[in-house]
RNA sequence: GGUCCGGUAGUUCAGUUGGUUAGAAUACAUGCCUGUCACGCAUGGGGUCGCGGGUUCGAGUCCCGUCCGGACCGCCA
């Protein structure tokens, strides 16, 4: 770096450049006028560097630096000098600039929050003024994590013979899954475009093609509500390979999920585990657990059977549900505590109708709120079955329907896991979960739907149960979770016509709407599909990980509200009528 | 689409039962200050209480509507 601005950065001096003339650029981060002594903090992206002027020793060069306000850009010609007293807290802390000359290239309005990592501004002005926020050194760290992640991403990818290929944003709605966002058409009124919620189906007209490994870094949209790890527009990493059977693409993305860790925190992460989707479900109420903690849910039907207790007799002759998990070293909750889990547990959204609780105290005597029912050597045993210890507290949920229980159960763990301080923020828990069911029940209306997308490969064996019996049928599909999130999602695809066609048969599609929806898809499959599979990563949720934040907003350079709306912008906003005209379009008043 | 919370100084917030001139911290300005780095001390300026309507002698405060922000549910193949 030697232009006529500037020789270094803020971030990059050290004792051994002492007595260098060098020459800074960058923004007035504070000063700290002492009266014979002046310190301007200068900030770029690299980092801050202290400038000091004595006002006897540089009288004119004093009154010119009492003059800088917050943000001015300025550059700073000078000598390297070792601090007097040295702030090892920042990198640049040993040195600071004795400055020769100091020219004003901006001057800046006062900005409306404070340009620090502790920041007084909330998050609605912060994104007003994102252009200010984005100077904060936690939000260019956050920058500069996510191109590091994005770098690695391609390095890996292209060592590993992938073609990086654009696929178009303006293409046709499939009216499956999310709603899309549509783009009228201005040469043919009436018809739309719809952005793409993901190039699925390109990428695997891409593998017809022949070009055997794709990926592309590229944007999705969704026209649906948002939440903090939700945004309308939001980045994949898209892969998809030829010739290959589940395994190939697991092991495939595990080394570029190991080689990311690695190359961007450092982070030797272990062979990742295949939990089946099944035991997922069973043993922590979700499919995508956070394995940080251990606390597995425990099926206690025969365990809590034969006695007088009316309510859970019900649910067991009628093949509901009893399960509970161990909270380690809960049994000091009060009733007061446990009142609030109850709670938890009833939240309209939950709809759990109790919370029963087996306490094995520190002196080993055992407190349940089903004494009445429960002599004390039985629920010895079940404090035994389940694993508890002295100091620990059985929760026990009750339902007819077992997913509710688990899910139940599997949200009190997580909750648990938070507020008990279970998960340690330096742990990583990544692995892959697999043989996810190709159908799903909807639960409002009992029809048959696809559980992930309908271009998933049923497994080989489950081909013969499509029609029989569709919902014992597996498919080759998988999600990377990471920390109980889930970041990558995919499949082996179907890549037979025959298998295809009965699939939408069996969601219902008729001969007109299979044309009208995938007849570009299905014809491709009729000339020489090879075998593929692949996924796609949510690069927003994994580097929003990586990063240690917790929304997606924090790593996405200019993000939307909840309300879907761009506050800088102002976006969306109204047009001009004379272009709604010409796309042949009115608005309803 | 639904439930809930919020909107008062540049910013983050407090504001009692509806009652005098709406406060604090921080930021900002000015002055002082021999090594600060959350510098310190003193002084000062800074308000259409989101917007519209209503109740009232009187509204930041109560009611209705509306806009905006946030959390959650639905939704997110």
């Amino acid at each position: 770096m030697n232009t006529a601005y500037r020789t270094h950065n803020c971030g990059e001096l050290r004792l051994e450049d002492v007595g260098k003339e060098v020459s800074l650029c960058g923004w007035v981060q504070k000063s700290r006028d002492l009266g014979y002594i002046l310190f301007v903090d200068l900030r770029d992206r690299y980092g801050i560097t202290q400038i000091s002027i004595k006002s006897d020793d540089q009288a004119d060069i004093y009154a010119e630096a009492r003059k800088l306000g917050r943000e001015f850009v300025i550059q700073i010609k000078g000598v390297v000098a070792e601090r007097e007293s040295k702030n090892d807290k920042i990198a640049t802390g040993a040195i600071e600039l004795v400055p020769s000359e100091i020219s004003v290239l901006n001057d800046a309005k006062l900005p409306p929050f404070l340009i620090e990592d502790e920041t007084d501004g909330l998050e609605d002005l912060r994104m007003e003024y994102r252009y200010l926020d984005l100077r904060r050194p936690q939000m260019t760290r956050n920058m500069i994590m996510r191109s590091k992640v994005i770098s690695a991403t391609r390095r890996y990818l292209e060592s590993q013979q992938f073609l990086e290929i654009e696929t178009p944003f303006l293409i046709k709605s499939t009216p499956e899954g999310a709603r899309d966002f549509i783009v009228p058409s201005r040469l043919q009124h009436g018809a739309f475009y719809a952005l793409p919620q993901s190039p699925q189906i390109l990428k695997q007209l891409l593998m017809v093609a022949g070009m055997d490994r794709y990926f592309q870094i590229v944007k999705c949209f969704r026209d649906e509500d948002f939440r903090g790890d939700r945004q309308p527009e939001f980045t994949q990493i898209d892969c998809e390979m030829s010739f290959v059977e589940q395994t190939d693409v697991l092991n495939m993305f595990e080394g570029m999920t190991k080689f990311v860790f690695k190359d961007v925190l450092g982070v030797e992460l272990p062979d990742f585990i295949h939990m089946p989707y099944k035991d997922a479900i069973k043993y922590y109420g979700t499919d995508k657990p956070d394995l940080r903690f251990d606390c597995k849910i425990v099926d206690l039907n025969e365990q809590l059977a034969g006695t007088d207790f009316g309510l859970f007799n019900s649910i067991i002759e009628n093949k509901g549900l009893l399960a509970g998990i161990v909270a380690k070293g809960c049994a000091s909750y009060t009733r007061k505590q446990l009142d609030k889990l109850t709670a938890f547990v009833k939240e309209p959204h939950r709809g759990g109708t109790g919370l029963v609780y087996i306490k094995y105290n520190e002196d080993g005597s055992i407190k349940s709120s089903v004494d009445k029912f429960y002599s004390q050597e039985h629920l010895q045993k079940i404090l035994a079955f389940a694993g508890a210890e002295k100091g620990d507290v059985l929760l026990i949920v009750a339902d007819q329907k077992h997913r509710k229980v688990r899910k139940i159960l599997g949200d009190l763990r997580l909750h648990l896991g938070k507020t008990e301080g279970w998960i340690d923020p330096n742990a990583w828990s990544v692995f892959w979960v697999v043989d996810f069911p190709l159908f799903e029940e909807d639960e409002d209306t009992g029809e048959l739907t696809f559980a992930h997308h309908p271009f998933c490969m049923p497994r080989e064996n489950d081909l013969q149960y499509l029609y029989s019996d569709p919902e014992r049928v597996v498919a080759q599909s998988y999600d990377m979770v990471i920390n109980g999130n889930e970041i990558v999602s995919g499949s082996v695809r179907v890549h037979r016509k025959d298998v295809q066609d009965k699939i939408f048969d069996i969601l219902g599609l008729s001969e007109e709407e299979k044309e009208a929806k995938f007849g570009f898809m299905l014809r491709a499959f009729e000339y020489g599909a090879p075998p593929h599979g692949g996924c796609a990563f949510g690069v927003d949720r994994m580097v929003m990980l990586m990063a240690g934040e917790s929304s997606i907003r924090d790593v996405i350079a200019f993000p939307k509200t909840a309300g879907g709306r761009d506050l800088m912008m102002d976006a969306p906003a109204t047009v001009p009528d004379a272009a709604l005209k010409d796309l042949g379009i009115g608005l309803r008043e």
